[in-house]
Formats: structure tokens, C-alpha cells, sequence
RNA sequence: GGAGAGUUGUCCGAGAGGUCGAAGGAGCACGAUUGGAAAUCGUGUAUGCGGGUAACACUGCAUCAAGGGUUCAAAUCCCUUACUCUCCGCCA
């Protein structure tokens, strides 16, 4: 969420900022006489109450000293009445305006490039050779079937489409992947491995941002007897950020970093008949996350080591891939700026992103309540939260697949992996 | 799933309609004491939203799990929900 006296103070400015971005702003022209209207009945109630208040302590000393009190009851009860009838409708004001501020996407960094589409963004640079076949290269779909180690049909059946089996060494590849990152993250970045909830609550879907407004693109579990509404988390990021929702922390925790394996459940809505094939987009896939909770005067220069970290990751796996700036355009909702790394997919002959590292800066820890003391009893601040990828896993096996594929069929190992691989070297048809 | 007991400030813990933003401890901060420390003593120590100020000061409202209700008045009474603990049942 933004700041409300930021927004009061600097509204044209934050208007023309939040318009570089490719979001609907929803009922942000409201903002102003939603708020002037909201100031007024909390003065309004609060100057009523302030006035019960003198007057019930009044009571109970007339009670105390045995005098009748009774005319002043009765003029309180009006007074209780009124207060009433204001608060209900305090009330529907303030959830309008608390609705229309949860639906404000963040206020791009001023480093960010302005742009209205993807091909704004800006490369920063590429890293490693793209490959070159002395033959036809196989897109990863044929050549994890040929190989028997994914199986889409059955997944399909099983389950629906966008959903799979691993088999085989391509399960052992998935969990390859997992423990590698896991550990490079946990004993080389200086992360604590965490292992979340797979499902959330509603809170912790708007801490971090994905409600009120992307309600469509995640799973929601119904229970008709239950009350309660919960979620399958579409990325770590989500239990992870909300591990501190309403704490406050001290400063010397800062920063706080996290490293979480877990499936991820998106409903993938108004995506159909993009990536059908393959590995690309599923509803259900496996990634590993990074989180960092950090001082805010140090959330850029955190975004620059966490997304290191990321690519550290795609280095010594060897698979080639390249750096991009996001645009105003492509930030998404939460963010203040945005890293994706892209990964070279040979059958495709284009980069396809691998992983997303951003930093919100203070909007999901408004959301959330995530604050810190920077002394004892010092006035909490909010910190920075950060996040990436490091890395989605079946978009990794789909770069492995494709980049490292043998005339014959068979793919490489990268020697990094083979130690979790029970010393495989190659994946070849049986 | 059944029965019961809980949820109060950074933590422990009192409080059972009015004098309660909340006793008492602990912790932490600052000061005194000390050669220095420990101990001791003193002072301070929640958050949010407003008003106010150059900035302080000062000041209003709200918050005792969450939401609703009763009442002139709710931490305290009633209802709903969540969570924790104990026992039973079921179970990977």
C-alpha cells in the first residue's frame, strides 16, 4: 500500500508517476474527496466520544456520591446514538478508501525506465555462450518425451492440462535442482532455509499483493462449512514475506534472509493457448525463493546482491542467459523495481524469464505490518522487502534439456548437478 | 470430530462493569553509585489515526486475539470466529 500523506501531499505527482505504469489506478480520482470526507467524520465522532467520555466519568462520580444521574443518561444515550449512526458510516467510507488504496500499484523507483511495453525494457548485459547445433535442436517437450522422463498426457488425465509427471531421472533432475539451489542459497549467500505452508490465508494473499485485485489468478480452497477462505500459495514469496506480518523487529535482524523451496499454484488465468506445450507454464510447478527483509536506505543495494544470487545460480549451471531493467510498464503491481533474468531456450530461439528479482521497497511491508526499531525506543519504521527466483525449477529443466542436448538424443548433466544426480552424467533413452 | 481451559503491553503476570492504556515483576534505555563491572537506587519505556508546534511541549480518539452485541459507560457481561493447551477419538 502507499503512504496516504504521500499520496494527500503530492497527488498529480503521484498520479503521473503511477500512469507510467501499464495498471488500472481504479477509483484513484476518488481519492481526494474519499479522504476529505473520511477527515471529516473521524473529527465528527471523535470530538462525540471525546465528550461520552468526560461525560461517563462524570456518571460515576455522581453514582459514587449517590446523586441521580439519570437526565444525564439520557442525554448520553443520544449521544451513543449519534455516534453509532457516524461510525456506520465512517465505516463504509473507510473500507472504500482502504479498498481503492489496496488496488494502487507501487510507485515505480526513479532508476526504473519508462515504458509502455515489453520491448521497453532495457538489457543490462548478457552472460554466456549461446549453443550451436551441428543438428536440428529439439524443443525440451520432445526431448524429455523421448527421453521418458516428464509425462504431460498423463498428468492431463490425471489432474488436467498444464499439469505433469516427472519420471524417472527428470523427478531426480527436479529434486537435483531443488537441493542444489537450496544449498548454494543456505551455505554459500548466507540465506536460512525455510520450508513454508503451502496454503495461506487471505491476509497473507494481501500482505504481499496478489489481493484484492489478482483474486483470478490464484487457487482458492472451498470448504462450504468453513468461514475461512484459503489459498494455494502461487510462490513462496507469499509465506515467506508474511513469516513477520504484524512484528516488529530489531534492527540488528536486518537483514533477514530466506531461502524457500515450494511448489507454486496459479491458476494461469487468461493465458490460454500461451505455452501449451512444455514446461514453460503450468499451473503447478517448483521453484526456489529468495527473500530479504532489509534497512530501507539498503533495499537497492540488496536488490543488486539478490539477484547475484540468481544468477550465480544460472552461471554454474552454465546455461546462458541475459539481464534485464523492467520497464514502468512491466514492473507488475508490487514492485518498485524489477530485475528478470532470462534464459536462453535454443528451439525457441529467443531468452524466456527464469527468474524475477524485485524490490517493493516499503508497499508489501505496509500491507503487512512488517516494521523494525532502529533503538530500543525508537519509533518503528517499515522495512524493505526483496524477492527473487533463484530459480523456477521446470524452467530450469527446460534450459538444461534444450541447451545441453546431444545429436543423439541425450542430454548432459552439468557436473555441478551430477553429485545430486547419484553421479549421472547423461540422460540417454533407455 | 467430542469435552474442557485459555488468548492482556517486548516478555511473565494481575485485573471480574466506572477511579484501567491497564497493578506487580522481568527485560531494555538513561542517570546515580564504582577504579571498572556486578549488585543497588532513581527515571523512562506500546502502537495507529487526528489536532497542535519552527521543533519540542501539550492534546483528542482508538487498541487488553478478531468481529459483532448489551450499556450512559466494556479488558471485565453476551454472541460468532480464529488460535493455543489438556484429555478422548481418527489418522499420514
Amino acid at each position: 500500500m502507499l503512504d496516504i500523506k504521500r499520496v494527500r501531499d503530492n497527488f498529480e505527482e503521484v498520479k503521473k508517476m503511477l500512469l507510467t505504469r501499464n495498471e488500472d489506478l481504479g477509483n484513484l480520482d476518488n481519492f481526494e474527496p474519499l479522504d476529505k470526507k473520511r477527515r471529516e467524520l473521524i473529527a465528527k465522532t471523535e470530538e462525540l466520544k471525546a465528550e461520552r467520555n468526560k461525560v461517563s466519568e462524570q456518571i460515576s462520580v455522581m453514582k459514587r456520591n449517590k446523586e441521580d444521574a439519570t437526565e444525564v443518561i439520557t442525554r448520553m444515550r443520544q449521544v451513543g446514538d449519534e455516534i453509532k449512526t457516524l461510525d456506520t458510516e465512517l465505516n463504509a467510507i473507510e473500507e472504500e478508501f482502504k479498498d481503492m488504496m489496496m488496488r494502487l500499484p507501487n510507485i515505480p523507483h526513479e532508476s526504473v525506465p519508462v515504458g509502455t511495453e515489453e520491448d521497453d525494457n532495457v538489457e543490462d548485459y548478457k552472460w554466456g555462450n549461446v549453443p550451436t547445433f551441428d543438428f536440428e535442436a529439439k524443443a525440451h517437450w520432445d526431448i524429455a518425451k523421448d527421453l521418458d522422463i516428464v509425462d504431460f498426457e498423463r498428468g492431463a488425465k490425471v489432474a488436467g492440462s498444464r499439469f505433469l509427471f516427472y519420471k524417472g531421472l527428470g523427478a531426480r533432475l527436479e529434486r537435483a535442482l531443488i537441493s542444489f539451489m537450496m544449498d548454494l542459497h543456505a551455505d554459500h549467500h548466507g540465506y536460512t532455509e525455510m520450508l513454508p505452508p503451502q496454503i495461506v490465508n487471505r491476509d497473507s494473499l494481501t500482505g504481499t499483493g496478489q489481493l484484492p485485485k489478482f483474486e483470478e489468478d490464484v487457487f482458492k480452497l472451498v470448504r462450504e462449512e468453513d468461514e475461512v477462505d484459503f489459498y494455494l500459495i502461487p510462490t513462496a514469496e507469499v509465506p515467506v514475506t508474511n513469516y513477520y506480518r504484524d512484528e516488529i523487529l530489531t534492527v540488528d535482524m536486518l537483514p533477514q534472509a530466506f531461502t524457500a523451496y515450494s511448489a507454486n499454484f496459479r491458476s494461469e488465468a487468461g493465458s490460454a493457448g500461451r505455452d501449451t506445450r512444455g514446461l514453460i507454464r503450468q499451473h503447478q510447478f517448483n521453484k526456489v525463493e529468495l527473500v530479504r527483509f532489509v534497512k530501507p536506505e539498503e533495499s537497492y543495494e540488496q536488490l543488486e546482491l539478490l539477484t547475484g544470487h540468481a544468477e550465480k545460480v544460472l552461471q554454474l549451471l552454465g546455461l546462458p542467459y541475459r539481464k534485464l531493467k523492467m520497464c514502468t510498464a512491466d514492473l507488475g503491481f508490487v514492485a518498485a523495481k524489477k530485475y528478470d533474468l532470462e534464459v536462453w531456450i535454443p528451439a525457441q530461439d529467443m531468452y524466456r524469464e527464469i527468474s524475477s528479482c524485485s524490490n517493493f521497497e516499503d508497499f508489501q511491508a505496509r500491507r503487512a505490518n512488517i516494521r523494525f526499531r532502529r533503538e530500543p525506543n525508537a519509533k518503528p519504521e517499515y522495512v524493505h522487502t526483496l524477492n527473487g527466483s533463484g530459480l523456477a525449477i521446470g524452467r530450469t529443466v527446460a534450459a538444461l534439456l534444450e541447451n545441453y542436448q546431444q545429436a543423439d538424443g541425450s542430454v548432459i548433466i552439468p557436473e555441478v548437478l551430477r553429485p545430486y544426480m547419484g553421479g549421472v552424467e547423461v540422460i540417454s533413452a533407455k
